[in-house]
Order: C-alpha cells, then structure tokens, then sequence
DNA sequence: ACATGTAATGCAACAATGTTGCAAATATAA
DNA sequence: TTATATTTGCAACATTGTTGCATTACATGT
C-alpha cells in the first residue's frame, strides 16, 4: 500500500496537514467523498479556502480527481494508476445513500462524434440504487 | 415542427411567458444553454427566482433536461422523443468555445455493475474540442 | 540546530448560484 | 366576467467558488 508520504513526494509537493488530511481520508475511504465528507469530525480543522485550494493542488497534481454529480455536487477520489485509453472516468451514484464508486475498467464507450470532433476525456455517472439500498426500497 | 403551445398543452402546464421564453430559446437553438445564454440579451426580462423555478418545473414534466458540465456549470436542452433502453444521456462540451451539443443516439456505453446495483440512467459528458476549434487550434 | 527563501495558510471580502416564504399578479375554466 | 388555483417578483438567506494579502510553516543548505 502507497503512503501519503510518498504520494506527495512524488509529485515534489511539501508536506503539510491539510494535503495529508484529504490524501488519508481518501485513502482509507473505498469510495468518494464530497468535501464535508472528507472533513467528517473535524470542519474546522483548516480553513475553507485551506481546502479549498489543496483539493484544487491535488487534483493539479494528478493525485485525485473531481466527480462532478448531476446535483451539482461535487465528490473526491484518489486517482488510480492505470490510465485507459480513451480516459475514461466512470462513477456509479446511489440516488438513496448518495455514495459514490469509482468504476476502475469496468466499462465500455463509444461516440460517433461529428466530423474532425476530437474527444480529450469522457466522465460519466451512473445513476441508480447500491445493493444495499435496492434491497430496502424494493 | 412541434410548437411551444403544443409541447405546454401536452404537458398541462398553463402558458406562461417565462415558459414560453425558455422553450423558445432551446428550439430555436441546436446546442444546449446556460441560464446566462438563454436569457441573452434579455437578462432582467424574468426575476431569477421566476427562471429558476420555471426551469425546474420543465424538466419535472419532461420537456427539458439538465446538464451539468465537469466545471460545475449547467446547460439546459429540450428532451428528444426517443427514449433509448439504458437511458443514456450522452453530450459533447468544447472545452475551447464551451458549447455543448447533445449527442442523440449516437453512443453506446455498457459497465459491469457490483451484484445487484440498479442502474437507472446514465450521464455521459465529452469534452474535448468541437470541430471549428480543433482546427484553430492545432 | 538554525537561518533563509519559497510556498502554504488564514482571514476578509466578494461573486455566483441555489433555495424558501409570502403577498401580489395572472392564467384558465366556468 | 368572475372565481380559484397557479405563477410571479421580492426579500432574504445558504452554499460554494474565488481572489488578494499579510502571516506562518516547510524544506534545504549550512
């Protein structure tokens, strides 16, 4: 398992509290979390604007990622290594928990885009029920 | 061609100018708007409130749809007729111009879901350039 | 361990957008 | 034309995104 140390030496970042804060929140979460998420206990642990701008450094630096939800909101996650081809970002959203998964490989795309269209990366959201909450509502 | 009243009588929706404005401005258009590129150069011509409900009221009955982009903007365009199976929602935003056109039955994306997860709908963006850019800028 | 230059932080402030309640205005059906 | 339910505009507030700047903390070389 990767350390949050090495995580941002490799990207020659400094080592400070709230970039270790996120980094360790997201890597013990299996899934990804919205800002108040990732602050959980402690909301006032850092600055807004603190966290602000390390989310957007940490993104910069290829360490996490933005999932932005048809709601608006906006979710976390550290990035994975292995880059596909046509970058693509699949996450799946629960309607009833609102958890979100990172779908690492496990989907498929195409386009046929119009003529001399160039496509750079595809995101895109599953909107449904986890196991969980499809058993409840059912 | 299908008309504003048509598509607000279909609905029972009572006529009102702000839905007509909005209805208007997205048949007149092939590419989806902002709320700021919808009211153009009418900017005061509705309270933002009146907009704003009147936007939600739209897409509760289905006339129009939200998009909302990777840098948390939104984009509204009319609903298509087809439905497709797996309820794909599939759009392009230029990363270069901004525009964004939906992309009406022209993708196909498939995913291996974790055991007994629902999927309801699919939210697809691509963003890259559009053809006019692509050229400009290579 | 310490000084130093650079980078990150916290604060204040503001912008944009989302959201609600309520009284006044308006659309439709009789 | 009138009655009634709906829609509107206004005020107000919440949330999130964003910038500038003075202060503080980090990492490097000594």
């Amino acid at each position: 398992m990767i350390t949050v140390e090495e995580i941002l030496r490799k990207q020659d970042l400094r080592g400070t509290a709230c970039r270790r804060f996120i980094i360790n929140g997201l890597l013990e979460s299996d899934r990804a979390l919205s800002e108040n998420e990732l602050k959980g206990d402690f909301p006032e642990l850092f600055d807004r604007v603190t966290f602000y701008r390390t989310l957007i450094t940490l993104e910069e630096h290829g360490i996490i990622h933005k999932i932005v939800l048809n709601d608006n909101s906006v979710k976390y996650a550290l990035n994975s290594h292995h880059q596909n081809e046509n970058n693509l970002h699949s996450h799946f959203h629960c309607e009833e928990c609102d958890e979100v998964l990172c779908l690492e490989g496990k989907t498929r795309f195409e386009a046929e885009l119009p003529d001399n269209f160039v496509s750079h990366s595809v995101f895109v959201v599953i909107e449904g029920f986890c196991a969980d909450c499809a058993s409840h509502i059912k």
